[in-house]
DNA sequence: GGTAACTGGGTTTTT
DNA sequence: CCCAGTTACC
């Protein structure tokens, strides 16, 4: 059979194989670095060149980021929306079959998607109805409630189960649980509200649906899923009831890169594949691209081995540098060989943005932002806090969401808590009032102002008043920035910083303003939130450089030349969060996994042998740290390891310094 | 007496 | 940022 010899030309026979595979299920196990995008990119273009028109492809990626790279790649010229493959995440892509059929969803169609952390907030105002404060008993709190309930939908478990298995010490509670997430539902259904969960079951549920399926069934005749370790339940089903004979089925997918368990992923639905088709084709991808014979070393020590799926990498770049692991004495000196091997590294040739610092919680790259400041390093940090995380951003977006859909109380109370005078209290009072209906909460604003205390009711009444002006406003950039304005008064009154923060939100309303819609902004940012408020300047200029700091999980699928990973003692990688289960400690593993893997060329690894914070049960005293237990004798062979220790001698205990110290500064105080 | 505002200590990972 | 405990207002 020919084929287009551009299409599958530079592909290595199993990555040939994969792109061009006929028919039925395929999967594809595809370590790391082996070419699994540019592979699924090449199927795609396969298949259209079969004669399936592009937008019946549809990619499911675990990022928007990953879609957009890949859509770009696989269509770099496409302008219709017919050439364009539908692609996203999940949630993406429920939410936009949900927004286009909300009626067929039964949810009203100014309905609005709230964050987790709204979830947590709403959850946190009905605990007390149902016997969770727990003044006397330690009863479970907002976060944790928040994290049952999501872990229940995504595993597809039953409360008095998770509580069991993963929060032994909230069993009592089961009863209480069960009655708050009940009613945790039944609100949002009734405010129009739909959270990350829902968009998911809401998809599910249309798909298993008799009339409704067959029609979102028949949209896509290829359905192509990355990153297929770290699906969910849901998730999962969302495949399989798409794909019901997986005649165009592509997983790719990697378990030793599994590392989302803690959102209810769980790489067994790669596992179980086998099982659900028959019929399933599978290609192993074990070439790997990217990275040095010495950096493959160390990772294959790292590397898991699970039963079926065994990989062992084998590279094609040139044996390369070994790893360098460097004992450093303490956090500062950490920080400081790290900026000492990033300039080298620099100087050697490699730019900034090809250089990564990758840390297993945002927290830990603290010490070094210091130092990296003070030097004059421009560095971005990816993962940690968002950009929609910061206090004036939310006020903003609730502000928004309120004008987009009145009944969204969650957006109300926040709205009605920004103004001085008005807490937890007064705020439910008046939403109290405000309650949907006919006529909506604007309309009865009048009434409810005389909940609120005095004082506060000519700045609230001057707010409500301009955002229900919003919404005779045709175009979306004059709402946003009639938002804005509402906010400003209360803002300026709220942040002794309030210039530089209204100047951010400035940037936001214009972004926002080149979406189709307000739904489609707010929906946008709560799913894709930007890492930071010059994300929305759009991409930083060429001639920009800086150094990347990001999260290991925010750093999945992507490669630098150059990788410094930082914190390699026992508690810090792996977390002392994940050392009291065995699964948890192997999901730290393959984490690290992720992490040695990204290195194209050279890799750094740090370890602080002494941590000022340090709560591992060795030692504690001293603080000293033990090195990680992933440096297996095997690891540490693969690596060249160095001693840093700080420049300046630690100075010995002295006499009574601060004695004589008062001593002198008395003789001060004669008049 | 009931609320709001302030203070100090702590923080895994994210669609 | 979030939470708990405390102080300071109405």
């Amino acid at each position: 059979m020919f084929e287009s010899p551009s299409l599958l030309d530079g592909l290595n026979e199993q990555q040939r194989q994969a792109a061009a595979h006929r028919s039925g299920p395929l999967l594809i196990l595809a370590g790391a670095g082996t070419g699994k995008t540019r592979t699924l990119v090449a199927r795609a273009a396969w298949l259209r060149e079969q004669g399936m028109p592009a937008s019946r492809i549809l990619l499911l990626t675990f990022t928007r980021r990953a879609a957009d790279d890949m859509m770009a790649r696989a269509a770099p010229r496409a302008r219709a929306a017919s050439e364009r493959i539908t692609g996203g995440t999940f949630h993406a892509i429920a939410h936009r079959i949900i927004r286009e059929h909300a009626e067929a969803f039964s949810l009203p169609p100014e309905f609005t998607v709230i964050d987790p952390s709204d979830v947590t907030g709403l959850l946190d105002a009905r605990r007390s109805d149902h016997g969770l404060v727990g003044t006397q008993r330690r009863a479970p709190r907002a976060g944790v409630c928040a994290d049952i309930y999501t872990r229940c939908v995504n595993t597809q478990r039953p409360v008095g189960d998770i509580a069991r298995t993963d929060y032994p010490w909230c069993t009592e509670f089961t009863g209480q649980l069960a009655e708050l997430f009940r009613d945790f539902v039944a609100h949002k259904r009734g405010h129009g509200l739909v959270d990350f969960d829902d968009l998911l079951l809401l998809w599910r549920a249309a798909l298993a649906d008799p009339a409704a399926g067959p029609v979102l069934r028949g949209m896509f005749d290829a359905v192509l899923v990355d990153e297929y370790q770290d699906v969910n339940a849901v998730q999962a089903d969302i495949v399989r009831l798409l794909q019901p004979d997986g005649t165009g089925l592509t997983c790719v997918g990697d378990d030793a890169q599994a590392i989302y368990a803690f959102r209810g992923a769980d790489p067994g639905h790669l596992r179980r594949l086998a099982d659900d088709y028959p019929g399933l084709s599978t290609v192993r991808l074990a070439t790997n691209y990217r990275s040095k014979q010495a950096v493959l070393r160390l990772a294959n020590t790292v590397r898991p081995q699970s039963a079926g799926l065994e990989l062992e990498l084998t590279g094609d770049r040139g044996s390369g540098a070994a790893p360098v692991l460097v004992r450093c004495h303490d956090e500062a000196t950490q920080a400081r060989e790290i900026c000492a091997r990033v300039l080298e590294a620099h100087e050697a040739g490699a730019e900034l943005r090809e250089q990564a610092v990758l840390v297993r919680a945002a927290h830990h790259s603290d010490v070094l932002e210091v130092e990296l400041a003070a030097r004059g390093i421009p560095f971005v940090k990816y993962g940690g806090l968002r950009f929609t995380e910061a206090a004036h951003v939310k006020d903003f977006l609730s502000a928004a969401r309120v004008v987009a859909n009145p009944a969204d109380d969650v957006a109300w109370f926040r709205v009605l808590r920004l103004h001085e005078g008005i807490g937890p209290v007064h705020a439910r009072r008046i939403i109290e009032i405000l309650r949907p209906g006919d006529p909506g909460p604007f309309d009865r604003w009048a009434d409810a102002v005389d909940a609120a205390p005095r004082r506060a009711r000519a700045e609230l009444t001057a707010t409500v008043a301009a955002l229900a002006k919003v919404v005779t406003l045709d175009r979306l950039g004059d709402r946003a920035a009639a938002i804005l304005a509402a906010l400003e008064a209360p803002l300026q009154a709220r942040y002794p910083d309030a210039g530089i923060r209204i100047a951010d939100l400035q940037r936001l309303a214009d972004a926002a303003a080149t979406r189709p819609s307000l739904h489609d902004a707010l929906t946008e940012l709560a799913l894709d939130p930007p890492v930071s408020s010059s994300d929305l300047a759009g991409p930083p200029r060429l001639d920009e450089d800086f150094l990347i700091i990001s999260t290991v999980h925010s750093a999945k699928g992507l490669e630098w030349p150059v990788v410094h990973l930082p914190h390699l003692v026992d508690g810090a990688v792996p977390s002392d969060m994940a050392l009291s289960s065995a699964a948890g400690l192997a999901e730290e593993r393959r984490l690290f996994y992720v992490a040695v893997t990204r290195a194209r060329d050279q890799l750094f690894l740090y370890a602080p042998l002494r941590l000022h914070h340090h709560r591992m049960a060795v030692d504690d005293r001293h603080g000293y740290a033990q090195l990680s237990r992933f440096l297996s004798p095997a690891a540490q062979a693969a690596c060249e390891a160095v001693d840093a220790v700080p420049p300046q001698p630690v100075l010995p205990r002295t006499g009574p310094l601060a004695a004589q110290v008062d001593a002198a500064l008395g003789s001060l105080w004669r008049d």
